[in-house]
DNA sequence: TTGTATGCGTTATCAA
DNA sequence: TTGATAACGCATACAA
């Protein structure tokens, strides 16, 4: 490939086609359908394009084509490996439809959230996966409005205008905590918080029900509220659980997830408790750092990369299927058991 | 704002014209030197956008411009945090110039990373961020031919021609290990591969000159190959450290990054080794993960964010000062000293 | 202050 | 099989 003459703008189809010497047309042709053209034309204006270095111009056929060829996932905290690991999932389905997919971040703040979206909408995305800071938040009913795709991913809306992508939050706090009484803990803490994120009631409704269930005690099941689902966070709490009386102090902690239980088990470390001996961990999610922790932690699993491309059939299912019809798409979580619960025999 | 007539596809300044009683150019000049109509007429347009749901179209505009109004960032590791941490220093530096910023990543694939190119060549980014599998790869020279500004990041290349940023390695070696031989180690490992990584040979290489500068034995400073950066590695080269004859055992280990840090203490701690009092730890990157360990990670800080700002900084320098030179911005690493080489005391 | 006309690069339609 | 032409939505130069 010779050097493009660059005289500030990028070769163009009739830049090629001049090279080239056939029309226009002929160039998008060999583009759009070759089989039509020549083999003789066809090659020469393949050697064109080589030469000059064409590449199509995206907006160009954008315009043209009413839509883009792209998907958007904002995800709600890039600093968390669970949305990453979503986003991947997302991709992959993007890919195999042979879509792009812009990843953006909100980092909870709802603004910046409004800002991502009216961005998507203006370069016309062909579907908006998003997981929210607020569920019920006005920007989103707009996105369906406009009749754009689109999917809320790790969350559920009261409205139910749309498809959605989760898992069963309610069982999840179930085998979290169920799990924990077979190990034979009594008191139990759950970690999380805000109580205005819709999973952390869930979760923590499934805890109680469980808990109930079994005929332990309520107050025996000790809510540590949490401002945020964060490492520090976790650690706060922990300083919170050691603070309590000690016939009050639980034996175990469930928590909202796993950052949260990272930060717990810091805490217990270095407050020099023993995991699971003297405090018995849970996480939720089950992100890869869970495993990877100095004692590895269980945790309540999302199936993180079929969330993602679930999520992504779903919003492409209504950018293509005019008899689309609205999914709640509800996952079944696990819990994977591993040292911070289980002592190593 | 009324329901917009949907008739499958969205309004365009054409439509807002019609619907306010003006002509096309007076809605274009609302949009874009709102100065120059009169208050009354400005007033009807932006009704008639409210009520239309109008929004601009990205496509035309980029068409119309020439160049889209967006940088990208090709990651090499999504699921490492520490290019999530430079990506969000990216992304303040695009916000701040009103761009947006289209987030990649290869997963140390060259071909992903080639057709992620590509695809940002297509959409015509006015710049393009990368920090590449290799460094040497033909498709980043591509990028340079075809005048689109480009920052290496993170990595440095051995030709030249475009900008870069990251840290001084060798230094960052240096520290890790003058730390540990301050602590009295006189043992010690360097976990860290492939060889073909840059940085894993640059952070080795300052390790090795520190050692023979305090005049300790070549033998001593023993390298633990692995085969990537990853928390896995780091648990298996725990499992080779602790074959090794105990007269050849070091006391503490320098890991080429964060993630084969925390992959070796969770090890140490399986094992039962007492960290720091068995093996001491220094990790590298400094990622959030580290601090957040259950032995506190030290490591060695690179200014993650301030990495991904400087490199934004000198893709649009190169995008709009036709003045521009290249620059290889150099980062000057600190050690952050932590629990798992600082006994508390 | 407002309106009209042109072109950005691509694709598609239609004619040759 | 190829070529000429129109249109996508927007921004701008220029005319009114």
């Amino acid at each position: 490939m010779s050097q493009p003459s660059r005289n500030g703008r990028a070769p163009s189809v009739k830049d090629v086609a001049k090279a080239a010497g056939v029309s226009l047309g002929t160039v998008s042709n060999v583009l759009n359908r070759p089989a039509v053209v020549s083999t003789i034309t066809r090659e020469r204006v393949e050697r064109a394009m080589a030469d000059l270095g064409f590449v199509r111009n995206e907006s160009a056929r954008q315009l043209r084509a009413g839509t883009s060829r792209a998907l958007a996932y904002v995800m709600l905290d890039g600093g968390n490996p669970f949305f990453h690991d979503v986003a991947e999932g997302i991709e992959t389905a993007a890919e195999a439809a042979d879509l792009s997919l812009f990843v953006c971040n909100s980092n909870g703040r709802p603004e910046r959230e409004a800002k991502h979206i009216d961005r998507l909408i203006q370069q016309r995305v062909q579907g908006i996966l998003i997981t929210p800071a607020d569920p019920d938040a006005a920007h989103l009913e707009e996105i369906a409005r406009r009749g754009i795709p689109f999917v809320m991913v790790d969350r559920f809306s009261s409205s139910g205008g749309h498809c959605s992508v989760a898992v069963d939050d309610v069982l999840g706090g179930r085998i979290a905590v169920e799990h924990l009484i077979d190990r034979g803990h009594q008191r139990v803490a759950f970690v999380g918080g805000p109580a205005s994120i819709g999973q952390v009631r869930e979760r923590l409704q499934g805890a109680r029900a469980v808990w109930a269930e079994f005929g332990l005690p309520e107050e025996d099941l000790i809510h540590v509220p949490t401002e945020a689902l964060t490492v520090n966070e976790g650690r706060s709490a922990g300083e919170r659980l050691a603070g309590l009386p000690s016939r009050r102090r639980p034996t175990a902690a469930f928590c909202a997830n796993d950052l949260l239980a990272l930060g717990l088990l810091q805490h217990a470390v270095t407050a020099g408790l023993r995991v699971p001996d003297d405090l018995a961990i849970v996480g939720f999610d089950d992100i890869d750092f869970a495993a990877a922790a100095a004692v590895p932690l269980t945790s309540v699993r999302q199936p993180r990369q079929e969330l993602g491309r679930t999520a992504a059939r779903l919003v492409l299912d209504e950018a293509t299927n005019p008899e689309h019809i609205h999914e709640q798409a509800t996952f079944v979580p696990a819990l994977v058991a591993r040292a911070s619960t289980v002592r190593r025999s």
